[in-house]
DNA sequence: TATGAATGAGCCTTCATTCAT
DNA sequence: GATGAATGAAGGCTCATTCAT
């Protein structure tokens, strides 16, 4: 960004800000992680925090930002690939669970993105808007084939879908829980897609 | 100030308080509600609220810890009456989803219960253990009683109701958009129980 | 203001914050005077000056606001009695003079309102141009009633009179030079009517 | 950066320094010019101007100066041939007078110059002191050859002939106002010379 | 010379909490 | 119990100055 070809090249400074603002806010929370506590971790003065973003609030923006661009790209590549709704499902099931790999930026993905600080729920809800709106058109697409009932709402389809896995990552993050990423994301495709009706339905 | 009439009762001023902080975390955020602002919302003195309270963390508990008292209360009231494994998971959600009809307490619980790690992991998210248990048991009952499927997993089952039926509430919370909550509740089981992939193709 | 009718009025206090603004500025420029410093001769703690003033800029707005009121107040109050231009002229110069003092409220008055920030600037212009206006509007009287020469400005004559004041009163703040007021508001009253050109004039 | 041909001479970024740092200051003040805005409106590195100046202050300082060097300069050229008391006077008035013609440089001397009671007495003050020493000998000149009532203090004329001038450059330099410098200066020695007291009435 | 990234001291302001009344 | 004035610690942010390149 403001990176120069110098020996340390600026994006390295700007990229350790990033993470250790991620770890102290995962850590404490927003409004407990002081600037300098941030700027301590990241091995930079305080002043150094300013030069590469604007105000405390543009770090934490930026993080979710950079968190859910990366998301979204791990999911539009992949989706050259696969193309049936219930495998797609499944991905962004699998990618969605996966991101407990990096438990503090789990931990802030399910804390700080709720807050209730109106800068914060106004645009971290953007980010749950789209998450759903891509969800539900893989839904339609899935009706449309036949392949999913069509007397379901696809809003209500997809609410579940994104509510159940993030409360199981929410839940593995925060009890230290480890889990397969892909093998959770089975369960949960196989629960959605039959339901936990037993009998008929699965003869 | 405003002392009107004799002195209002001390138990009547612990429940104004307590309802004001509600209404002003929920607007501005824990961190942006300033304890002025909650006594002078309900009408008393900055000091009153300590006589109430030991600080303003505990206002913020209390009000959660009420919430959720309340919404057990229910529960195992009605659980004396209702007793088959997918009519109580019925109810449950009904319940969850009926607490948008007040939107500050549903906003308190969307987002500032899940604060900070420290905060959550040390008491929130025990209220969610519980919540997840109660569901927990239901579903193994059922399993024992052969109505529900018995490979699954009945906590990842408990995961996904809780999920889902949350994220139906907080998406409902921040569009401001309203629903039915029995009928949205009996969506959501009948996703549950049946799944969504279609009848005919996959007999 | 904010005053009870408690032990300690709290005005007293406003008013010790006031002075000890004045004193701090003075001696070392507005942007050189933490609020702390204010506080600490102002015998109070720093977020007391904020029970008092919204800012550290109101503070400063009051002190000059207060010290032209008192200027005006005793303008008007002696313009019931002293009704020829002459004499307004030489009471208005006497007043101007007798700010010198207080010492501290005559540099604050000196320097500080003379800053260029803006919102000082703007704000302090006002009280120039109401200054000027009064004077000019003597001059004009005396005009009219043949006292004066009609044929020069009194926009000129009025900025003269304010200027050859200010100026002796800025000389002997800074210098520490005491003086007579009335006895050097007289002199300059006779330089600005009779002027200073020798013979014919004054036979 | 900007590295325009070959070396751009250093005298020429001296100068471009100080005058970006007269339009920064006299735009926003000295304590609202931070030295990276002087830097880029001069379009070179926040550290050159350490190359050129020891701090801050003295980028001020020398603006005055430099200022106050031109004057006086003006001054004592023309005294070789104007040296009629009275003309001189009207020659100081224009010269003062027409530094309005530069609104960063007037806006400077009216303002910043008038720093904290420190800066005043300890920088500024000398070069008033000096001014006012011009006039005065001026003044006793004048009235050693019988052109000047000898019963009124040159030091009162002195402060009455600066302060005059600068308030009426000042109010047009803050109005944006524009005049003739030798016409007003005309006016202003009139005054100082005449008087406005009507001839008809007082012979 | 020139650069501009980095530093860190310092300041305005907020606000949880206390306590004299 | 109730009040609200007072406190003072803490934090976000700015910016003069330095220094490695």
């Amino acid at each position: 960004m403001k990176a120069e070809g110098r020996q340390v090249p600026a994006a390295e400074k700007y990229q350790r800000i990033l993470d250790a603002a991620v770890e102290v806010i995962a850590e404490n929370g927003y409004f407990n992680s002081p600037v300098s506590a941030i700027a301590a971790k990241a091995g930079v003065a305080d002043g150094t925090v300013y030069l590469y973003f604007k105000s405390k609030d543009e770090v934490l923006r930026t993080a979710i930002d950079t968190t859910f661009a990366r998301f979204y790209g791990r999911v539009e590549e992949e989706f050259k690939t696969i193309t049936g709704p219930k495998e797609q499902l499944e991905f962004i099931a699998q990618v969605h669970l996966e991101s407990h790999e990096n438990r503090s930026v789990a931990i802030l993905m399910q804390t700080e993105m709720r807050q209730s600080a109106k800068f914060i729920s106004e645009f971290s809800h953007h980010h749950l808007v789209k998450y759903i709106s891509v969800v539900r058109e893989v839904v339609r697409r899935g009706q449309k084939m036949g392949i999913f009932r069509s007397d379901v709402s696809d809003g209500v389809v997809a609410h579940c879908l994104f509510g159940a896995i993030d409360e199981l990552l929410s839940s593995a993050v925060f009890t230290g829980r480890a889990y397969d990423a892909k093998a959770t994301a089975a369960q949960v495709i196989d629960v959605l897609l039959n339901g936990i009706r037993s009998g008929e339905k699965h003869v």
